[in-house]
DNA sequence: GTTTATTTGTTCGTATGTATT
DNA sequence: AAATACATACGAACAAATAAA
């Protein structure tokens, strides 16, 4: 029994339209003077109805013209949803997925990089996770995980094996991630680990989660089957 | 003479203030309305230059809790400024672009694929053009690129040296662009160009820009050397 | 080529709802 | 339970860019 704010409806309503191909890429819509009478609501709803849906790259506006139908991308898109766990990620594909911990380290030495990245002056105050991630059997990923310790006290290995996300947000909520996407050679541990050929190439993946008072909790860096695993964008044109 | 709107003049305050210290990360700032009292403008203004900040990754918000700074990304974003040019990129980085074309054909045969992708049923409608391009005189990419033809019409070679971007814009409008990231191994050719070794990993970058029609223009991939480029992106986590 | 109409952009004021502390 | 802070929503008006007459 959700109540969804008026914005979203209309939002819905107008995504509805573009599915069932009542408003067609190459488009424009209704002027929002028009889709404000039409749904009976405000002009800045409508907007911000609008706003919502050119966030999910469903529309595009261009001043003094007017709003139109962004063409899909054909597949599926990393990121513009915002920051998910793998584990949302994989239902988003329509696919199960599947962790194992590799490795489970409480106390690691941390490279001074990483303690640095951390706003770490000393060891101790992290721990150390591999995981193995796959997609319907499939080995997608290998995560290299150093934790703060004190969101992740007395957990177990099982439990490790699920979301690590809801794990560390029993103690502090994650806010916001930096990431960054890199391109290197599989050495022979990741190539056996991830079913492929030493030297094959893997989409390194470097990323820093945030509290919302900018405290790292969560320092990772993933490699991903390049044959897999692709990342998406959108990016619009401000002229 | 720039008039800018009073929300990204706040936007601008705000800013400013981020960047000299009275606002810090882990900090929260003042609610909507002191900042609406102290700029002396309406709150739905202030909540403007807030939208305007977070999309930039500057700021970001918690419901019922308030507005946070966020922890700035160590280096530059590519992608979150919107769909750019590779010469307006390389001054965002602080150096100086160069192009060099090395192939014009003006009757290529296209892939099919290509030609999918770009909704045409035959050949002819597409130029082909392949571009190395270097910041500070160090080669960065190759560019293959199909264009339709329409839009690139008596452009010679060296016109091509330059921004493609605009020269496009003269006959058509482009308003958006997908593209998706992968990584692979140079190829004997891409390496030479790249002066990197054979089997060396690169980003692939593949992408199709559009006009507000949803008509493609250009079909692009392009082949980054993986030791000089990487892709940023910030994910805001959606409780 | 200039004016006019259309469409999005900005901004105010006001009120109420919802989440957090 | 009350106060604080962001979220939603309405109405109204004018500005700015674009397209059509």
């Amino acid at each position: 029994m959700e109540k969804l704010p008026s914005y979203q409806l209309v939002a819905k309503e107008i995504e509805e339209k573009i599915k069932t191909g009542v408003y067609v890429s190459s488009q424009k819509l209704p002027s929002e003077y028009d889709l404000a009478t039409e749904f009976a609501v405000s002009r800045l709803t409508v907007r911000k109805a609008i706003d919502f849906l050119i966030q999910q790259n469903l529309l595009f506006k261009m001043k003094g013209k007017g709003t139109y139908v962004m063409q899909p991308s054909e597949k599926y898109q990393s990121g513009k949803s915002g920051l998910v766990g793998f584990t949302e990620s994989a239902k988003a594909f329509g696919k199960s997925s599947n962790t194992k911990v590799l490795v489970y380290d409480q106390t690691p030495q941390a490279p001074q990089t990483i303690l640095n990245a951390m706003q770490l002056t000393k060891q101790g105050d992290l721990v150390y996770i591999e995981r193995l991630r796959s997609f319907d059997e499939e080995p997608m990923t290998i995560e290299h995980l150093y934790v703060k310790s004190s969101t992740v006290k007395e957990v177990t290995k099982e439990q490790l094996a699920n979301s690590l996300f809801e794990l560390i947000e029993k103690t502090v909520e994650i806010a916001y991630s930096h990431q960054e996407v890199e391109a290197m050679l599989a050495d022979q541990e990741l190539a056996k680990l991830l079913q492929i050929k030493k030297n094959d190439p893997v989409l390194k993946v470097n990323s820093i989660a945030y509290s919302a008072t900018a405290i790292p909790i969560i320092y990772d860096t993933s490699y991903y089957r390049a044959d897999k695993y692709t990342f998406k964008n959108t990016l619009i044109r401000n002229h």
